[in-house]
DNA sequence: GCGCTGTATTAACTTGAGTTATCGGCGTTT
DNA sequence: AAACGCCGATAACTCAAGTTAATACAGCGC
């Protein structure tokens, strides 16, 4: 993997200036490309878990099936984002991942973590930035499920795809792709997908939201982040400089990419 | 802090062995400690964020406010666990912090976590395994609150605490306390609190849970967790062996608690 | 062209949980 | 012991979202 076009080191690069030998270890992250098609399944519930994996190209999404036939979606992952950090504490995998779109998968072993630990403190603050903005992604995620209505949990989920992948370059304009059908949202929002259908067609009326096929455009992406009660803070990802070992001006404001934040 | 009734260092043993240096970096986490009363605010959302606390005693709760007034309660800490984790890449609170109980809190600051992760790669390897049992809880509460119905929210949220409890030797025989009221549990199942009141009085009726004043009793633990359809793989918290530098037995079982588990 | 399958739209009906309101019990204060 | 406030129980009513079902439409293989 070239490490100019490694998303890992791109991702990485977000929180942090990277030594060369941060580089080199990352990029041992990415050996063993996989290609992977629409659907495939990368692992199951229950599966054996020792190792994590990075999305190259190509978005996955990671599940849990319910005894009554139902399915909740619990993250996205876009390419640059590692799938599995949750289970380094558990043998099992305590949720199935599975492709949405064709793409390209990276496999490295859950001791390989170990190495990283060891070798730099960098990337030890960093991947432990990523997991805890990981978690703060859930965390919204769950607000948004448990107490707001089905118009703001679409409207919500939108425009944090749309602020993701503008941080990424992947979107401009209010215009972005979204690959996932009305099904998948639904399961992602906790909703079914007949009342995602509705919801999209009151946001036509509205003006709100376009959707045709997996083409997005938000005509006004501030008024859908108002619907929402979007408050973009917990996407701000960048680590502080205190944390970082070779970094001696303490309190540098951070100088990544920001998103643009509705305060409610 | 006295080694052997730190709080921290009993949580941290779960996970896996730790040497007399480890103890000693853990201990002072546990520094300088402060009484705290029932309903104390530890910070608010968007406060600034460069400490994590340890609770030594006492419960408490992490919550989000909402633009309509509404509030939900995203996770419970018991003594032991250690509170704002997830803040660690940001510079502001995400969210709020307040006691259930009196209790007391030790505080310490980011840079120590850094401390650590120089310092040792055990604790590193246990902080990180911490990290992804916590997000664990939340995204099985997640499933919870998006997929399944209040009898189902409340059941799961009360064996799933008696789990916990029992993990710590606070509950036996299906009895444990539970400090929070009807209306902080509505917080954090997305509930109202009329609707919690009316699913303890079917419960009662059942005969599946008793509750009076903070005093939970469960009748038949096992009928619980069938109508909770709960699965206790996420709560299995111990690090496997493979990943410790110190420790060439590869793949010997894991020892620790282990929560009984009931498959759907 | 035809039929198949998966995906989306819309309407009619049902239901689980929210809302509002009233009332009783208990603990605390004075 | 009277007064207050908090918490919990129950009932009546409302409403957002689920369910079922009928229909449309696009892509794809043949």
């Amino acid at each position: 993997m070239n490490r100019n076009d490694s998303c890992i080191i791109r991702h990485f690069s977000h929180y942090c200036a990277l030594s060369d030998d941060d580089k080199a270890l990352l990029c041992e992250l990415e050996d063993s490309p996989q290609d992977v098609k629409s659907g495939d399944v990368l692992w199951k519930e229950n599966d054996h878990a020792s190792e994590f994996c990075t999305v190259s190209r190509g978005w996955a999404y990671s599940y849990r099936n319910l005894g009554d036939g139902s399915r909740q979606i619990l993250e996205v992952f876009l390419p640059g984002d590692i799938i599995g950090l949750r289970e380094f504490a558990f043998s099992q995998r305590l949720a199935g991942v599975s492709m949405i779109d064709d793409g390209v998968i990276c496999h490295f072993p859950h001791r390989r973590l170990l190495d990283i630990f060891r070798q730099s403190t960098t990337l030890t603050a960093v991947l432990f930035a990523i997991s805890s903005r990981q978690q703060s992604l859930l965390t919204e995620r769950l607000v948004n499920l448990a107490r707001r209505t089905a118009h703001q949990k679409l409207a919500h989920f939108l425009y944090e795809m749309y602020v993701r992948l503008d941080q990424t370059g992947a979107a401009g304009e209010g215009k972005f792709r979204l690959p996932l059908s009305q099904e998948q949202l639904a399961d992602t929002l906790g909703l079914s997908a007949v009342h995602v259908s509705r919801t999209f067609s009151a946001f036509r009326e509205e003006g709100l939201v376009l959707r045709e096929r997996h083409k997005v455009t938000l005509p006004d992406p501030q008024a859908l982040a108002q619907v929402a009660e979007f408050d973009a803070c917990y996407l701000n990802d960048s680590v502080r400089p205190i944390f970082l070992e070779n970094d001696n001006a303490a309190m540098r404001p951070p100088n990544g990419v920001s998103a643009s934040a509705v305060k409610s």
